[in-house]
Order: structure tokens, then C-alpha cells, then sequence
DNA sequence: GTCTATATGTAGATAGAC
DNA sequence: GTCTATCTACATATAGAC
């Protein structure tokens, strides 16, 4: 593969993950991603063979970036209540994206479920991703049932996001995930 | 309006209701609407001027139908702990629509925010009839705090449903609700 | 590797006969 | 009120010149 084949390779991937998040899969055409790249709309199918090979390679990419985004928390602190915060502070961070169109990941996950069975599970990598780090930290604080906690605090991140989302409300995003601190300090090993 | 016309349009609603909530708005066509009801889709404009009409006649069915739902949780019992409980069981009762297309609430409204705001700030109206409605149950409890705990009962049953339908997991759906029916009964005046 | 031209299908919406 | 035929736009995808 030459250099330049992969620079626009990872260009059209760079404008289909924006625009996945900010108008949705189904919603985005190779127009919009040829008008903000600037190549051709035929040039696409050199790099990719369908529309759906472009989502797998955008989930690949954001898998990697919340892996790094990981690693960033786990290098915050050995502690893993802290690592957990810290990764609640990265949805604090991104108020304004969160409340104008949710979140990344959720949202694209609740579209493809009213798609193909390929696309859905595709989209949940990142999920899983999630799933398991968490899982690992609230393992690492003792407590046995880390995966049920794993899925709690992605679901009270997910409800968050779609609430503050819907109602546009940046004032009950960071009310909820403050709570969402609360929560995970005042858990107890029983 | 003739009699025979008001069926047709109430067909139509129908029709739409069912297929924006199992495919999407975007992702629903005047041909499929048509292919279920068996109503020409250049018949459709007799009755609305446009798609987005149709969504809001669909929302207008939806809020009524949640009106109905309200009801029937407010005659189970004067108790607004016990009244919220039956509401968490509508959801707990329709466990594999949930987890096959997620919350039709919720996901209409994650869609719709990446779209225009005339179409998001309708199909909010269904949320804001289930906050007020949640809000005075808590007001009732004697909660002074009444607004902020209905957005956080909404929050947690929309972050069940997306990661019960993103992991297509009923068992988890099931439990999160338990877990949300343990946190209102242990809810105190402090 | 890159680009233009185009094939093929379907979307929402309209016109007008009946 | 009901239906058919059709308009215009745009979708994904392909063919083939350069």
C-alpha cells in the first residue's frame, strides 16, 4: 500500500467518524464525505468495497482511540476508583457534543439496532471495549460483582447522555455524572 | 373529514408508528408504509403534507397512548412509590421489543437530534409528559427535589434500554429495572 | 492510484384522471 | 376521496479512461 493511498484511506475514515456521530450512519452519503475530503465519490470504492466496510473501519479507528483514552486513565492513578472518574470527567469534557447530538457510541449503537444484525454488533466493540476495563476496575476495588457494576455505570452514562441530549439540558448532564461520582466513591465491599 | 378518510389517516399513523420505532424515521419510506396498509403512496398527501407531519401526528398518538398508560399506573394505586413501580413494569413487560429495537421514546429522539430541531423538539414532547408525570409521583413522596429524581428515573431506564438492546442481553434489562425498583422504594426524605 | 461518467434503484413529492 | 403515472433529487455502486 503506498503512502499517499493511505493518507486519503485514513482521511475519508476521519470525515465518515465525524459525520456517523453528528448525522447519523443512514444519513451520511459519500457526498458529504467527498465535499469535506475533497476526493471523489468513485475513489472511495478503491479503499473500501461498501458503505458498511467504512463503518467497520470507523468503529476500528474508535476502538483504538478509547483504548489509548484507557490507557490515559490508567496512568492517572493506580487507584481504580480514581480511574473511573477520570473517565467520567472525559464525557464532562465533551458537554457541548454530548448535548447536541449524545453520545458517540450510544447513539450509533441504537441506530444500527433497527439495522442489520452485522452493522449492530459491529458498533457494540466499542461497548464491549468499555465493558471490560470497567469491569477490571471495579474488580480491582474488591468488589465481586464487577461486571453487573460495569454495565450499571455504562448505562447510567448512556441515560445521561440521552436525557441531556433530549432535553439539551448541559446544567443536568453534569448534575447526573457528578452523581455518577458520588455513586462509585460511595461504593462499599459488603 | 368522511369516515372512510379518518380510518385511512389513522391506518397511516399506525403503520408509521410501527416502523419508525422497528426501523427508524430515515429508514422508513412512504413505500413501506404503503406496502402494510395497502394505501397508494401518493395517496399519503391527501392526508399529510409531509413525511415530517407524519412524525408529528405519530408523536401526537404516542403521547395520548402514554396519557392512557399514566392512567392505568395512577388506578393501580394511590401510593406514587407503588405508581412508579408500575410504571417500570411496562417496560419490564415488553422485554423483547427493548431488547430487539431499544426504547421507542429514546430512540426516536437520539435519531431525530442528529436531524432537524423542529423534528427533536417534537418527539421530546413524549419525555416531557413522562417527567412531569414522574415528578409529581416523587412531589408526592415528599421529596423536595421532585424535577431532578423523574430526569434521573428517565435517565436510568433509557441507559437500560440501550445497553440492553446494544448487548441484546433480557437478562440484564431485568435486573437493571429490579435494581431501579430497589432505589425507589429505598428512596427517604432526608 | 485517481478521476469522470454513468448505471440502477429508490426517496419524497406532484399532477391530474376518475 | 382514491389512484396511477411521473417529476426531481440523490443514494450506492460500477466501468473504464488516464
Amino acid at each position: 500500500m503506498g503512502t499517499k493511498g493511505e493518507n486519503n484511506r485514513t482521511r475519508i475514515i476521519e470525515a465518515a467518524d465525524q459525520l456517523f456521530y453528528k448525522r447519523g450512519y443512514n444519513q451520511t452519503s459519500f457526498s458529504d464525505i467527498a465535499d469535506i475530503t475533497g476526493i471523489p465519490r468513485g475513489n472511495f470504492y478503491y479503499y473500501f468495497k461498501t458503505k458498511d466496510d467504512i463503518l467497520a473501519a470507523v468503529v476500528e479507528t474508535r476502538v483504538k482511540q478509547y483504548q489509548e483514552a484507557l490507557m490515559s486513565c490508567d496512568n492517572v492513578t493506580d487507584n481504580p476508583r480514581e480511574r473511573l472518574l477520570a473517565f467520567i470527567d472525559i464525557m464532562d469534557g465533551s458537554e457541548d457534543s454530548v448535548v447536541d447530538t449524545g453520545c458517540p457510541i450510544g447513539s450509533l449503537c441504537s441506530e444500527l439496532a433497527k439495522d442489520t444484525d452485522a452493522l449492530q454488533s459491529k458498533s457494540r466493540e466499542v461497548f464491549e471495549l468499555l465493558r471490560d476495563w470497567m469491569s477490571k476496575q471495579f474488580e480491582d476495588i474488591g468488589l465481586v460483582d464487577a461486571n453487573d457494576k460495569a454495565m450499571d455505570l455504562l448505562s447510567r452514562m448512556q441515560g445521561t447522555a440521552v436525557m441531556a441530549c433530549a432535553f439539551k439540558d448541559s446544567a443536568y448532564l453534569h448534575r447526573s455524572l457528578g452523581d455518577l461520582k458520588s455513586w462509585i466513591n460511595s461504593l462499599s465491599l459488603s
